[in-house]
DNA sequence: CGCATGACCTACG
DNA sequence: TCGTAGGCCATGC
């Protein structure tokens, strides 16, 4: 099982209405400190899959998808509110309210598996 | 194989 | 709050 998939297994378990830092991502797929693969994992992902890749944002509550596709942070942010999201004046998310804290404080890697 | 780059993070001024 | 520095490693030239 590569990397991305494990990535990608993380990502699929964040529940709609709720968002996790590429840190989180990297934590619960066993990948600590491996920030920056989430993020090139989910830069090489297609348009279109099952991956909930807009629930995925930086440590900050911004969006960061200015340098690789210019636009299309507006286009994750009508994603995000419409699943309920909500941001601040600021154009930041509340990570106080709406950062996804996974149910067991680390997910067997086992679950991960089964959840494929 | 080396080097630069990047949807990042944390710590420190 | 902003900028800088170090660490991380897959990918492309």
């Amino acid at each position: 099982m590569s990397k991305h998939q494990r990535i990608y297994a993380v990502v699929r378990q964040i529940p709609a209405g709720y968002v996790a830092t590429y840190g989180d991502v990297a934590a619960l797929a066993h990948l600590p400190g491996h920030a920056r693969l989430v993020g090139y994992a989910l830069h090489a992902l297609p348009e279109f899959s099952d991956v909930p890749w807009q629930r995925v944002i930086n440590a900050q509550g911004k969006l960061s998808l200015g340098r690789a596709f210019p636009g299309g942070e507006l286009h994750q942010r009508h994603l995000l509110e419409a699943e309920g999201i909500v941001f601040g004046a600021n154009g930041k998310i509340s990570l106080k309210h709406f950062r996804w804290q996974p149910p067991s404080h680390e997910p067997a890697h086992e679950d991960v598996l089964k959840a494929q």
